[in-house]
DNA sequence: GGAAATGTTAACTG
DNA sequence: GCAGTTAACATTTC
């Protein structure tokens, strides 16, 4: 499920947590979570795909991998493959399926927080600035870097370099400067839809060329293809995006 | 039932 | 030691 604007939909999910005191902690996460009982959750903070649960002594981050799960209050009984459970006096929280690990607080304060696609502190200019660095660099890698672009998955991956016609192998070095601008622009554009559309459960329905055969634009058929260095699929029209 | 997939990291290789 | 490649992880969908 998790794709940047996932994780802001669980981060909505989890805001009536904050304030609250932690009475319970378990589940199979290697690390220590006895001293998490008693301290209370001051903050959600989101970076890319990643979600830091902010407590007293120290934060959680999560990340959910390609399958991880969460869920609220729930009413079935966890089974054993429930990674962190955190018990409140008022609901409950349980996570599946992903990678858990205990951080320092001074750890967040490390992090590049205007690399983050969906956050408020997003800088474009930063991100053209660490893109031109690296000329050599396919976009399709480029969109995918979490250091540039944190919280782009392969989805959103291709749907921006179809809505602004460019091919996934092209390389950043070569994008006209209007272009490399639009790039940076439809990255955090795009998210926002995929937000929208997400929270509505109507993604799949506007999808325009992941996962489908056919151009919306002109009918041909569509590539499909493993790209870049990190070899994920890319799906995209060779009459319709071009090579640079 | 098998293969592939919205992702990252550890463990290899040369 | 390094850069680059591969395996591992684990679940759902087609």
């Amino acid at each position: 499920m998790p794709e940047g604007p996932s994780i802001i939909l669980m981060k909505e999910s989890l805001q009536p947590f904050v304030g609250k005191q932690v009475t319970e902690a378990s589940g199979n996460a290697k690390f220590d979570k006895d001293p998490l009982t008693g301290q209370t959750l001051h903050e959600i903070r989101t970076f890319g795909k990643q979600t830091y649960l902010v407590l007293d002594q120290q934060a959680i981050r999560i990340h959910l991998l390609m399958f991880g799960s969460y869920s609220v209050d729930e009413q079935t009984k966890p089974d054993k493959s429930l990674r962190l459970s955190l018990i409140f006096k008022t609901g409950s929280l349980y996570f599946y399926t992903c990678s858990v690990k205990s951080v320092d607080l001074e750890f967040l304060s490390s992090i590049d927080w205007e690399a983050d696609i969906m956050s408020d502190a997003w800088n474009p200019q930063k991100a053209e600035k660490k893109l031109k660095s690296k000329p050599q660099m396919m976009v399709c890698d480029a969109l995918m870097d979490q250091d540039i672009f944190s919280g782009v998955g392969n989805i959103i991956k291709n749907e921006v370099l179809f809505r602004i016609g460019v091919q996934p192998e092209s390389l950043i070095g070569n994008l006209p400067p209007k272009k490399l601008k639009e790039l940076i622009a439809e990255a955090r554009n795009y998210s926002f839809d995929f937000l929208e559309w997400k929270r509505e459960f109507v993604l799949k329905k506007h999808w325009l060329v992941h996962t489908k055969t056919t151009c919306p634009k002109c009918g041909q058929k569509l590539v499909k293809k493993q790209t870049g260095l990190g070899k994920r699929r890319s799906f995209y029209c060779e009459k319709d995006q071009k090579l640079y």
